[in-house]
DNA sequence: CGTTGACTTGAGTCTATTCAAATCCTGTGG
DNA sequence: CCACAGGATTTGAATAGACTCAAGTCAACG
């Protein structure tokens, strides 16, 4: 199922990628070399199933371009997306406790390029090298962060402050005034993405343009002004914008 | 704010409760000897504040007895419930990371008994000793998956579903039949730690008897047949009961 | 230029929420 | 042991938000 394009063990092109990632920075050098040894580099198509739940987990990823879906399905075919995860992300993290499994489905949202790694690999590595305990620590931490915020959106905001939400993490957290931005990957995996179904996305899109004066012309967003945009959000969850906390590419954070 | 009842630097009649906790348990015992030395026993009435959100995170906490509910809130007075932590659990994790600020309020739901300890004590232990980051690292990844559980259950499950699989896990998922169990906390706390109403919480538990026949008198309640109480829970969820990933008591896991 | 997939829109339904009122429970003081 | 205040829970009616199913629009691509 797994199409591996390469199998040298060396990846001159993508190395300097990986060491951008946070995990990866902050592994030390001897690890993260010996790591870079048993890597292969891995291009998965748009759709192409990554690992399943309940399937041991072998393979420990980093994400170097593309989206990765890690999703739940239930008996009848709902689907949850638990985490879109893009550059610089890491994959599989369960492979490091006893059991041993994936604990949720994965797919390519996108065209994806992954590095693919053994995960006793990086279980021994965690075991031998304090410092990488201690990078994961702060991997898991920041997966952790992230998850409580969808969590609070979920029970707190309603459809068309999630939306904005999602648009006001998009613009980064910097600068305020005027943004332009374009959306990452489509609009119903956004909306699976916020826990809703792209019929209510596409409605709610309409109430929050209207609310904020957002406009959304098919991937290309612009934010005349992001205050109006927070002050919307932000009414409904606990973090007033800028909130540093919650940042969607994990190479921003830290 | 807080009281601290009892300043001794031994906890002769909680040292062992706070053995029993997975984490201190997985501490090597020079650390956790060094930690007890450290720690205070504290008191919390029901509803005491333990810190708020964005507070310097200058405290680890561990769950002797009662509960402990770590929550957000919006400017607009709505409250989400993040996690609802027992005996054995603990809080202020977030105590590590560099920014060291608690990333959600934590109040006492019961009266309830912690033991606590300086943050930067255990920071140092995790940054000193190997065993301890790896321990702390299970501890998030315990932490991590119910919160993955509860994400999936709040983005497919409807509330009567969410009520019978809240239900299942008091059931502890060993036995099938009969089971008799209490409620371990009001249920307009669990309502909001399911993210709905009281009122929903209360119609929707009517509609879950009536589906499948369990009986709930106050906080007593009845399960007559587990399997007709997981299948109509496990239709909208990813695992099937027993679904041993997803425990509520965190020292029956591992 | 037609096909396909992505997105939008409409109508009707269902679920959960709000607000208000009624009940049930529990701990307390007498 | 009993009555009672105050909180917790239940119930009712009306409303709002999100969902389903179906149809229509749009744009990219062969």
């Amino acid at each position: 199922m797994l199409k591996v394009v390469q199998d040298t063990y060396r990846l001159p092109d993508y190395e300097i990628a990986l060491w951008q990632t946070n995990l990866f920075k902050a592994l030390p050098q001897d690890v993260s070399n010996s790591l870079l040894t048993s890597c292969k580099l891995l291009e998965l198509p748009k759709n192409e199933t990554l690992h399943l739940q309940h399937d041991t987990a072998d393979w420990f990823y980093f994400i170097l371009s593309g989206w990765v879906k890690v999703y739940r399905e239930t008996q009848e075919g709902d689907e949850a997306v638990i985490e879109l995860l893009g550059t610089g992300d890491f994959v599989g993290e369960f492979a490091f406790l006893e059991g041993g499994c994936y604990t949720s489905d994965a797919a390519a949202a996108e065209k994806t390029t992954l590095v693919k790694m053994p995960a006793f690999l990086l279980k021994e590595a965690a075991t031998k090298s304090h410092a990488t305990a201690l990078a994961l620590l702060s991997g898991f931490a920041d997966k952790r962060q992230r998850q409580t915020q969808e969590l609070e959106g979920l029970k707190l905001q309603n459809a068309p402050q999630r939306i904005g939400c999602y648009l006001l993490r998009q613009c980064g957290g910097k600068e305020m005034g005027k943004h332009r931005l374009n959306l990452p990957y489509g609009k119903s995996l956004i909306a699976t993405q916020l826990g809703m179904k792209g019929e209510t996305f596409s409605r709610a899109l309409q109430k929050l343009k209207k609310a904020t004066h957002v406009g959304v012309t098919g991937r290309k967003v612009q934010v005349p002004d992001i205050c109006a945009l927070a002050e919307f959000v932000c009414a409904g969850c606990s973090n007033e914008y800028p909130c540093k906390d919650v940042l969607l590419d994990p190479r921003q954070s830290a």
